[in-house]
This record gives C-alpha cells, structure tokens and sequence, in this order.
DNA sequence: GGCAGTCGCAACGTTAATTGTTACGACAGT
DNA sequence: ACTGTCGTAACAATTAACGTTGCGACTGCC
C-alpha cells in the first residue's frame, strides 16, 4: 500500500482555501482545514509550511492570523505542489546494498534507476498538466 | 520517501534466474538469490510465490528444488511484475474519510480519484515498455 | 525406509515512516 | 494586557515493510 496522502491533503487544504477566498475571506485557519479534512491543526500547518516554503501560501500571524494562497489557483499544478511535499523518489532500490561481487547485484541498481527516472519523468509530465483550478472545479462538480 | 522495494527486489530475482539458467542451470534457490540481493531467503520465497501465482515463476520441491522461469525474460514486462507485487495505489486518499458536509470534503476525493488513474495508466504504460530481457542485459552492461 | 535439501507458511520481532497529539512561546491587532 | 492563531519541538500512536526463526511437507537419492 502506498504511504502517501500528503498529495491529497495539500491539494484539499490549496481547493479549501482558494474556495474560502473567493467566497470574500481574506484568510482561512489551519482549525478550519484540518475540520475539513478530519485531521489535526498542526498536521495542517506543518504541510501548509512546505507548501509556503515553495512560494504557494502565505501565513500572517497575530490576531486575524491565518492562511491565503500566494498565488492564483490558475498558476498552480499538482506538479508543484508534488514537489514541494514529496521529497524521494516513487520506488526505492534495496534497502541493503546487494552483492557487489555478483554481476546481477552490482548491475542491477543503475539498471533500474534508469527506468526508475524514465516513470517518474512521465509522472511529473501528468501532473504538471492538472492545476489547482481544475482541481477545485471537479471538486465542486461532485454529485451531491 | 517511498515505501517500495518489492518491484526492484522482484527484478533482481528474474534477472538472476534468467543468467543462471541461461549459464546451463535448473534451478535457483532462494537462498542463492538473497545472498545477491543481501537479504533472508524468505523474504525472496514471499515475493517468488507472488509471481508464481502471476504465473511468471514456477517452483520445485524436494531434493534438487527451487526455482525457474515459467516464461521467457522477453515476453515479460516490469508492468507484469509491478501488479504481481503491487497491491495498492500510488497515491493515497486521506486516511480519516474528510468532512462530507464540507463541498471540498465531499468533492476532493472523486477530483482527486481521476488524477490519479491517470497517472497511474502513465505508469503503466511506462512499465510495459521495459522486459525483463532489458532488464539483464542492462545489468549485464554496467561497467565494472 | 531413512536422509538431506529446499520450499510453504505461520508467527513474531525489528525497524522506519507517517500521522496524531500536546504543549508552549511568538506574534499582532484590539 | 488580552485574545486567537501560527511556529515548532517533543513525544505517542499507528501502520507498513522487512527480517528472523521454526517447523512441517515434499521428493529424489542412498
């Protein structure tokens, strides 16, 4: 089973807020995310700081603190948000190096990261194609 | 980081039986395997019966035991071997069903749903470009 | 018939990553 | 000063992958 969900909870938080922000506030709380998302506030909070970290959101602090995006959906694809909560590759390699001195165990490796990268190329590829736009149009597109 | 060594694991293992039995050998044991892989021979036994039950591998038992190729490496794909070891999405969904009074709650999951096909057809497709056949002879082409 | 080597499988321990939780200081507007 | 929220650290809980041990089943050979 795959160990991921942080694509999909950063995807929901960005959809969250650029909702909140076009239906007139000016920001949105990592409580208000993480209720939507049925999750703890600091889980929020410590994803919405990647995502700050890569010049998609903003935070203000003090009193009417809070979460806005730092740029418009339209601009933002899944690749970017991909990147900036996913730091290692799709597939790993052994977790113990394998037998230099077999021919299979020292060849291997190299082998597979070659195609390794090709998959994670194409993956990209796809996901540079969605924005965050369309991903809040689907979301409000779902049958009731 | 990812959690997914089993596909790399699985092509070590044919690639090694592939050059053993093409060095004139019945059988490899899993035994033989895990030391070039360096790891424990049950850990190769749980992953050949998965491919055997994709009906890539076969096994012997008793006295001259273990195990050989049911098919060609050129008529088997990483895509064949990818769903014989893979159970489970790339991608997960949230892992705490979201707040369904919410719109984005309700609609992220189904938005998300079919990024993700998508994706994971691209990966597929991706898979499939590459034998098993390429596999070893990559392997068998990586400098000293 | 007994022996030896290997698979089949279950049970359990180990390790690592993610996620959840609590706590508390920093900040900024009122 | 007070209030509400972020920022961050520390730790607990959960889960999945991986490793290890043990033992019965199978089969060819002596």
């Amino acid at each position: 089973m795959s160990a991921n969900s942080k694509l999909t909870i950063a995807a929901h938080a960005l959809a969250w807020i650029g909702l909140y922000q076009r239906q007139g506030h000016e920001v949105a709380t990592s409580e208000q995310i993480a209720t939507s998302a049925n999750t703890n506030p600091v889980v929020i909070r410590r994803l919405l700081g990647e995502l700050r970290r890569a010049g998609l959101v903003e935070s203000r602090r003090g009193v009417g603190a809070g979460w806005s995006l730092a740029r418009e959906l339209e601009s933002m694809t899944l690749l970017d948000v991909y990147e900036a909560v996913e730091p290692g590759p799709l597939f790993a390699m052994h977790r113990a190096t394998p037998d230099q001195g077999c021919v299979v165990g020292h060849g291997i490796q190299p082998a597979m990261q070659s195609v390794y990268e090709a998959v994670e190329e194409t993956v990209r590829h796809e996901l540079a194609r969605v924005t965050l736009a369309n991903v809040l149009r689907d979301v409000l597109a779902a049958p009731r």
